[in-house]
DNA sequence: ACATCGATCTACT
DNA sequence: GTAGATCGATGTA
């Protein structure tokens, strides 16, 4: 099986949440569906650190959390709301409670699955949230704690840089803690956001 | 055991 | 812009 790019290197999620939260805009998810190629940009992404109340794990470990704590470089699914799920990419040492949320992504490759899995929707409104990408994406609680770095479920580099001025950042969205810390990173001027700035 | 509330989405005004 | 859905995880007792 051909790889479309190269994978991250494992000692890309061990930095510090924050800057694996910008540096994971414009790199693609691939996951693959049987014979279905799935691939999207990562155009939004909100960090969670320790020692943050908004994070899952402010207040230490608990069944949910538990993938946070693991190496960075896998993934983190949880259910929220009664009906959504939520991905993240863990991010530092194995220990380290921390975690980036994928927001938005861009739409290159699978589209028919993606309109498949939600349907009746516009296509600017595939994938332009954490609970649509993931419904989209076919993304639930079995993906809790795959790494990224299979065959069928890889983070890639596909050489979409962005230079600094092109990032934008504010406060995160849907929070009631913490809500002046301006960690949500998106690529300014995407058509894929969440909202629009 | 129980009460609270949430890293959201959709539909409706 | 706002309301309602929906249910599992969590904190408190």
């Amino acid at each position: 099986m051909k790889s479309l790019g190269r994978n991250l290197a494992p000692n890309f999620y061990l930095r510090n949440t924050v800057t694996v939260a910008k540096a994971l805009l414009g790199k693609c998810l691939h996951l693959r569906h049987s014979d279905t190629s799935l691939l999207a940009e990562i155009v939004e992404t909100e960090a969670y650190c320790e020692n943050d109340p908004a994070s899952h794990t402010y207040r230490g470990p608990t069944p949910r959390n538990q993938m946070m704590y693991e190496e960075g470089g896998l993934c983190y699914v949880y259910f929220t709301y009664g009906s959504h799920f939520c991905m993240n990419v863990v991010t530092g040492k194995k220990g380290k409670g921390e975690a980036v949320l994928l927001r938005a992504l861009a739409p290159l490759e699978g589209w028919e699955v993606f309109r498949k899995n939600r349907p009746g929707v516009p296509d600017s409104s595939l994938l332009n949230g954490p609970g649509k990408l993931t419904q989209a994406l076919g993304i639930f609680r079995e993906h809790n704690g795959w790494r990224f770095d299979r065959p069928d479920f890889q983070l890639l580099d596909l050489g979409r840089d962005y230079s600094s001025r092109q990032i934008g950042s504010s406060p995160r969205i849907g929070i009631t803690k913490a809500k002046t810390r301006p960690w949500r990173f998106f690529i300014k001027g995407s058509p894929w956001l969440s909202r629009k700035s």
